[in-house]
DNA sequence: ACTGCTCTCTACCAATTGGTAGAGGATCGT
DNA sequence: ACGATCCTCTACCAATTGGTAGAGAGCAGT
């Protein structure tokens, strides 16, 4: 088997958890979408909400990757950041699902909002010290470092989130556009 | 009754449809919410769709009154367009759950887009012809008026999102920033 | 008093939900 | 050949789902 079973249907839960959410997706369709019963899946994972809890792990992890290698790089001031954004603008735009599953975990009493916090929270603290840094040693124009997070964070959701409702409005777009703007 | 039933109902939804989502939110609960049997909805609705079509109805008259009564005011250039998106935005601050709402209507294989188009089809015509007369005029800078017609869009999408996520990060704050930032 | 209309209810239903129990079938080391 | 472990399955269940049928309450006009 190429890919386990288990990762399979991460696959397949992050795809209908992204599109369809958390709630309309049963078991039952996840399962007939991988070619199984629910009871394989129930076999990998104790309930449905942790099949939620194990795909929320596994694209924050991805994404705190995609940190830790961009930081080793060592590169310096506006160049790494902008290297960062572009890194996860392009995981964003090869896994559109990715917004939809943040959608389903910034949702008011999620469960999971705590799950991406913990995995956050670490790389969210080192973007702060860095920005902070980068400031003190003048490579950087001096603001608040954690409002200017949040704002990258919002425009690069905000952006990719335009990508989805150009598709949906059915406007066919190149994304370069998008890209340009940012 | 200072509301009618209809209209309480539909209040209702888009708090819940707009918060946990449509799927999340059974008839039942919508129901025990209000205080009344299910069936009782069933009767203005005629089924669970319908509901979530007429909350997207109301939603986006709403915000054709917002285009029109600006619109009426007869204002030139970019002090409309602002005049616009501050009234849109302080919708969308009161209303948190109008986010949620598009959230779900924008979802892919919902039903409910074209519902949605439909009703905001008109004033989108009518924006970009605005632009693109202002454009002619000189009174602003020339541009693709589709291209920033979205931007905008997806712009105070993404601010009005930002403050959600603050409020989910558990990070109180003005909102002052955000609006500065605008 | 009767009729018709508007509204909310009880009673019920088939289908789907997430989840349990446990039966095999592989494949392994021994 | 052996059990042990890993994996996927069938069978089943109680609870919840959206929805139907229709009773009955309240209130108008006549």
């Amino acid at each position: 088997m190429a890919e386990s079973t288990r990762e399979r249907i991460l696959d397949a839960a992050l795809r209908a958890y992204g599109t369809d959410g958390f709630a309309a997706t049963s078991l039952d369709a996840l399962a007939a979408d991988l070619g199984i019963r629910k009871q394989t899946i129930l076999y990998y994972f104790p309930s449905k909400h942790a099949v939620f809890e194990a795909v929320v792990d596994r694209a924050a992890s991805d994404l705190v990757k995609v940190f830790e290698e961009e930081a080793a790089r060592g590169i310096d001031g506006l160049d790494q950041v902008e290297a960062i954004v572009k890194r996860v603008f392009r995981l964003a735009v090869r896994q559109p699902q990715l917004l939809g599953l943040i959608r389903e975990v910034t949702r008011p009493g999620s469960l999971s909002i705590d799950r991406l916090s913990a995995h956050t929270a670490p790389i969210f603290d080192r973007a702060r010290d860095f920005l902070q840094r980068e400031m003190d040693a003048g490579r950087m124009r001096p603001s608040d470092p954690e409002m200017l997070l949040l704002s990258l964070y919002s425009t690069v959701v905000g952006v990719a989130t335009e990508l989805e409702v150009q598709r949906a409005m059915g406007i066919s777009d190149s994304l370069r556009g998008a890209v340009a703007r940012r």
